[in-house]
Order: structure tokens, then sequence, then C-alpha cells
DNA sequence: CATGAATGAGGGTTCATTCAT
DNA sequence: GATGAATGAACCCTCATTCAT
């Protein structure tokens, strides 16, 4: 009978993490989630304000995961070039397991059209950092013939091929689209 | 005062193209829907067995004016590769609109987990309509000295930048996506 | 069982003339109006926009009951003096019943700060009406040496002590305000 | 930075002073009392064992502060006539302020519709007193020939009076019913 | 004594769909 | 075949109060 439960906050925000990326936001109502929580609906409020903030908070949830990984990648693969061709290898290994849904935080945008309200701003600022990263290695990987603007472009090409490997793969629930994405990438930087 | 409405059918349908695009189908209420058409609920009901039905028709009837404007633009325009381009330059201008909202497809496979869903069948029977558009194109224009492998990698390469242009442009709302992926595009197919 | 029950609406709206009355708006939930309407939900919302337009509702109905009833007063009673103070001898009436909770408008008035809204503006509507008729029964039976300005200030006294006479009743729960008042009156306009 | 905060139940009682005036009793949450006064959910119900409980403190405040004013008058003003119009003029005055919301006692009354509860009593008290007051009053200014009967009348017509003037004004939200109350309450005291 | 978490009930509103007529 | 009424479930959120610490 020892069940360490976790603290209540945590337990709501998993629920969400879970539920909101496999089953989308509007579909996904409060009373499914404080269900799973197994807590009840005005304790979910005394931790979120709001649906909309918890929507938030598990967009950030997934935005420090992810940079978190790829600093734990950093540091385990030197080489600039195979960092890059990674990511990929590892959007390929996640599409394979059920429950796959493509990029949690494009997903939103689908279900929110305003781009003026923080779900969306929180979006913007995980997307303008992922691009950033993008830019980042490639400004470090040029030969130092290559103008600002030729870097500028390749890294955002490889952004968009990042983007249309998730998209594209959860699309057509196959994962040929990453490793095309893949093989355009690599042609690029080597 | 012989004002000439369309038929119901058409109304619920104008109403449905314009605010499942630009609020998203679970946003969208049969209410709204309805009320927007001028038209009574049960009526609703007689000419679309379910709101599902009315997200399908949506879809349908997007994919349908998408190829025949592809079909009028191959019609004034005899050069492939300008072809493929102009498809970027005519989404640069739609991105500027106002109420522009990346893809209808793509949205709603946002909203719609479940891959064996009526609705996602559409979309997927869409994106592969537009896969395989691109690779007739790029299998019309390639040099007869490469291989089918290169041939099929390069038209997907070029569907994936289309994808992203889709994607990051309403995601970023901002329209350098669409021009950054139609340079790599250029670049490929010269 | 050959129960002929009104039809919904009015069914609403008979239980909230009572509840509303009885137990003031706020402390009457939607849920307990349509338990006594036996309506469901979304029933009430197909005839009521909202909770707020119902309160509306509620107040149109007791104007309308309220004039009728003075109409019907009038018709059979032609001295005006005694017309006024018959409104004294049917409020104590009124008084005397159990579940008198004193004018349904100015309770509204205590639970709704706000001059500017649907509710106000009705009850606003309400009293101006009962202001000015007042004033018409003032102006018919004063002597012709009398200024305006004196019919006004007798009238407006004249609605004063009516208004008066409904609050310090319900307050104190006793019928002597009443009297009171119809003393006063009494002496004024005779 | 040495911010002296008042005492936690002075703190609660502040607010509720403000916010129970301002919105109304029912209409106020004690999440709203307590944030306003920045004390801790547990720690209200340690100063009042109920909502209710500071319903009632929160009217016996109010009818202390306003007895204590009554007797600053009657410090300052001797006669008993200008003491009573004095009434009316600082009402008037009192109703030019933005946040008027008529008298806090009746606003009670129109939440509470029982009669037998801690509320009404303290209402009750409150009106009981004050109408004693205005036939005290009476009582000393009256000349010796008028008879106990119609000292008492004239006396409740005063209060009579002064409560429309609270209501009415309160219910137009304008101030001529304080000045109409006053100039009848003139003719009957001089 | 002070604190944040937890409670169960209820707030008003909307959902997609169906049924009489 | 067109209409308004009716349905049950679910929506997100707040209520006043209490408990463990």
């Amino acid at each position: 009978m020892n069940q360490t439960k976790q603290p209540p906050r945590d337990r709501i925000l998993n629920a969400a993490m879970r539920l909101f990326y496999e089953q989308g936001y509007h579909a996904t109502g409060i009373n499914q989630i404080i269900a799973e929580a197994q807590v009840v609906k005005a304790s979910f409020y005394q931790h979120f304000p709001s649906k909309e903030a918890l929507g938030v908070a598990y967009l950030e949830q997934i935005c420090q995961d992810w940079f978190a990984s790829l600093r734990t990648a950093a540091s385990q693969q030197k080489d600039l070039r195979a960092r890059i061709l990674t990511l990929f290898d590892s959007l390929e290994e996640a599409s394979e397991h059920t429950g796959f849904r493509g990029c949690a935080f494009l997903n939103m945008v689908s279900e929110f059209p305003d781009g003026d309200t923080p779900i969306r701003r929180s979006v913007t600022k995980h997307k303008m950092a992922t691009r950033a990263y993008f830019h980042e290695l490639i400004e470090a990987l040029s030969p130092s013939d290559t103008s600002p603007e030729e870097r500028a472009e390749r890294a955002d090409t490889i952004y968009l091929l990042f983007e249309s490997a998730l998209v594209v793969s959860q699309t057509h629930g196959e994962s040929w689209p990453i490793r095309t994405a893949r093989n355009t990438v690599q042609k690029i930087i080597s």
C-alpha cells in the first residue's frame, strides 16, 4: 500500500502531456484530464488557472524536454554534421512508436488560428528557438568562403526539411518522408 | 426582392468552407454553420448525415478546386519548371491574405489523430495525389540519365519543401519560408 | 393521464416567475428552474439565449401584468383619487400573502450594480412608466390653480411613498408602512 | 519598505465593506475577498466562521459607522429640524459619488428572502433603530398639542421618505428623488 | 497561528443529433 | 420535405468549506 503518488500538479501535467498529444487539445476535456490524473476538478484549477494555461505548460514542458535532449546529444556527439543527422534518426525512431502524432507545436497551430494567444506565442517561441539552433550549427560548420546569406538560407532549408519530415510522416503515417528529408539534408551539409 | 439564393446544400458547404478553414473543425459548431448558411438544423441533416460527412465534403471540395486550378495553370504555362515554381508564388500570394491558415488538410490531421477515419482517408488521398503530381512533373522534366530512384527522391524532396512552405509560413505568420523553399526547389530542378 | 402541459417556454417562464421572485436572481440556478419546469437544459437555451435573457423576460412579464391590472382597475374605478389609494390597498393585501418579497424590480437593482445592463434597463423602463402613471393621475385631478412644478413634485412624492411602502414593508415584514404611506398620500391628494 | 499592514481581520472586513457594497453579496466570492485582503483562505475562516458571518459583520460595521456619524452631526448641529434635513443633504452628496449603490441593508434584504436569518435580523435591528431615531427627533420637536399617534405617523412618514430617497435614487441613478423627499419632509416638520 | 491542497456540488453554456409534425 | 422542439452528455469553471501540515 506504500504507493507514493506524484504531487497533484505533476499528475495533471503528465495526463495532459499524453492526452493533448494523442487526442488533440480541443478533443481533450478537463474531465478526462482530471480523471486520468485522479484529481478533483477544483483541485485542477488550484494548480492551473485555465485549460489554456495547462496547454501552455504542456508546450513549455515539451520544449524543455526537447532542448534538454539536444544538449545531451551534443555532449555525446561532437561532430556537428552527425548531430544534425541524428535528429532525423531520432525522429524516425519516434515515428515508429504507436501514438506518434507529429509535432505537438504544429498540431496546436492547427487548433489555434489566432496568432496572438498565449499558446500560439509559446509555439512561436519554440519554433524560433529551433530555427536558431539550426542556424547555429550551420554557422559553425560552414566553410569560411560562404556568405552569411548563403548560410542563413542553407540553415532555413534544413529547418524546413525537418518540419516537413515531422508533418508529412504524420500525414501519411509512414517514415519515408523522414529518410528523404535526411538524405537531402545530408547532401546540403556535406 | 427576387433574391435568388443558392440551394441549401451549397450554402451549408460554403459556410463550412469558410468556418472550418478559419476556425478549425472542432472549434466550429453545427449551430454556427447553419446560422451562417441560414438553414434550419434538421435541414442540415437532410443534406449531410453528420458533421463528419460535412468535413469530408469540405475537404473534397478543396481538393477539387485545387486540382482544377492546377489544370488551369497547366493550360496557361507549358514550361514544367515554371509550373512548379508558380505553385510557390501562388502560395506566397495566398499567405499574404488575412485568413490564411495554411493547409486545410494538414490542419485536419492535427485534429484527427486516428488515421483510419473518413476525414483522414480523404486527407491521405489528397496528399498522395499531390505527391503524385510532383512525381509526374519531375518525371517529365528529368534528363534521361537519371535513375528512377533519383527522380523519385527529387520529387519527394520538392513535395516535402512544398508542405513545409505551407506549414512553416502558417506557424511563423511570415512568408520567408515560402521563398526559401522556392529557392531550394529552383536549385533542384534547374 | 390527460395532462395537458403548457408549452415549454411558458413552463420555464412560470418557474422563473416564482423562483426569481421568491429566492432572488443569483440564488436561483438554471438547474432549479429547468427541474421545476420539467425541461432539459439544452431545451432551456432554445427558448432563452441566457439566464440574463430569462431575467429580462421575467421582468417584462411582471411589468405587463402590472399595467394590465392597472388598466382593469381603471375601468372599474372612475374616481382618480380612489384609483391611487386602491394601489396601496392591493399592495397591502399582497403583502399579507406568504412569499411576499417586495418589488421584483427593486430586488433586481440590488443584485445588479451596473446600471447599463439589459436587466437594469428593463427596471428603469418600468419605473419610469410607473412614475409617469402617477404624474398622469395627479395631472388629471389637480385643481387648475396649481403650477406644473407643484403637480410634478406632488406626483413624485406619491411615487416615492409608493416605493417606500413596497420596500419598508418588505424589510420589516409588516404592513404598517403601506398604511402609513397610504394615509400620507390621502392627505396630499384630498 | 516598513509597510505596516492592518491586522488580517481588518483587511478582510475592509475588503468586504467595499466588495459586498459595490457588487452585492452573492456576486462576491470568498476568493475575491481574500485576494483583495491579501489573506490566505484558511486564515479567513479563522477570523470568520462563514461567509454569512462576514456578511453580518459587514452590516454591523456600517450600522456603527452610521450612528457614529449621526452622533457627530448631532454635536455640531443643535437644531433638530436642520439635523433631519442634513441627512438628506449628506445622502445627496453620497449619491453623486461613483460606486453609490443605495442602502447596504436594503440590498441585503433583496438577496435574503428569509426574514429569519442572522443577516436579515441584523438588517431589521438597524432599520428599527433608524426608525426609532426619527421618532425621537419628531417627538422632541413636535408641539405639545399633537397626539402621540400623530407624532408617530409623522415620524414614520419621514422614515418612509428617507428610505424611498435611498431606493429611488439608486434605481434611477439620479438625485432628484432625494431632493423631492427632502422638500416633502421640510413641509412636514416646519 | 498560518498555509496551500483538497473537497463535492453546482455555476451557466454548448455539443451533435433526433423526433415529432 | 421543411421545421422548431427536445434530448442527454459534455463543456470549462467557481462555489463555500475543510483538512493536513
